[in-house]
DNA sequence: AACCTATTTCAAACCTATTTGAAACCACAA
DNA sequence: TTGTGGTTTCAAATAGGTTTGAAATAGGTT
């Protein structure tokens, strides 16, 4: 299995841990990288960032978001969008509104950022 | 500065915080934004959240992602570039070999993210 | 119903990230 | 000094994410 040549510093501490094999088992299961890397994603992009910060300060609507970027509501919309495919925000309805707000994900990586 | 139709109960949470230039000030700084951005970024892909978790368990030489991956060098090393340069890892000359290791900001992110 | 207004959706254009394979680099051995 | 093995770098090709503007939706008003 562990064939490949590699400095004995390595080797060591590699059997040690069940060989290269040992560490790949110990990994995150696929479900789980995958949820890790769709938060990155959506911390991927300095808006995004900024919208989630402002959503753990309080509830806001679209219109505040693009009033305060400057962009676009598609634009906008396509940003909270990945946002909310990470699991970082949500939105519910109020009236012709619809107010964003973060989840327990969304408020815990603010925390932790922080 | 605030001229824009919002829901009532947005507006009240609003004005309390100094409107929307309240919330925009008391956003992080753009270099500290920057510096989320590439951390996110260098995760953004199940492949390097992998080589962050298996460096995590011990330094290991790019062979071995190699190996773990089934991936060429050169794809691998793009990889680990990307992972460098979000300041999660970094590397040492051993001989021929080049051995990647955490940085502390690679480790504490793992131990977060656990 | 007809009409606003806030927001999303869609497809096309655009831009950036990733992959590929070849060539270069570097440390070491013969 | 030539050779070899591990790794990076580069440029071209490809894939994937973002922007744009127009059209669709959905709730409220008249």
């Amino acid at each position: 299995m562990d064939e490949i040549e590699i400095p004995d510093s390595i080797r060591c501490e590699l059997v040690g841990k069940g060989g290269l094999n040992g560490i790949v088992e110990s990994l995150p299961d696929d479900q789980t990288i995958e949820d890790i890397v769709s938060v990155a994603r959506a911390l991927s992009d300095p808006v995004r960032v900024r919208v989630l910060f402002a959503l753990s300060v309080q509830p806001l609507c679209v219109c505040l978001f693009v009033a305060m970027a400057g962009y676009a509501y598609s634009k906008m919309s396509y940003h909270l969008s990945v946002l909310k495919e990470g699991g970082l925000v949500c939105a519910r309805q109020e009236g012709n509104y619809l107010i964003y707000y973060p989840t327990d994900l969304g408020r815990r990586v603010v925390l932790w950022i922080r």
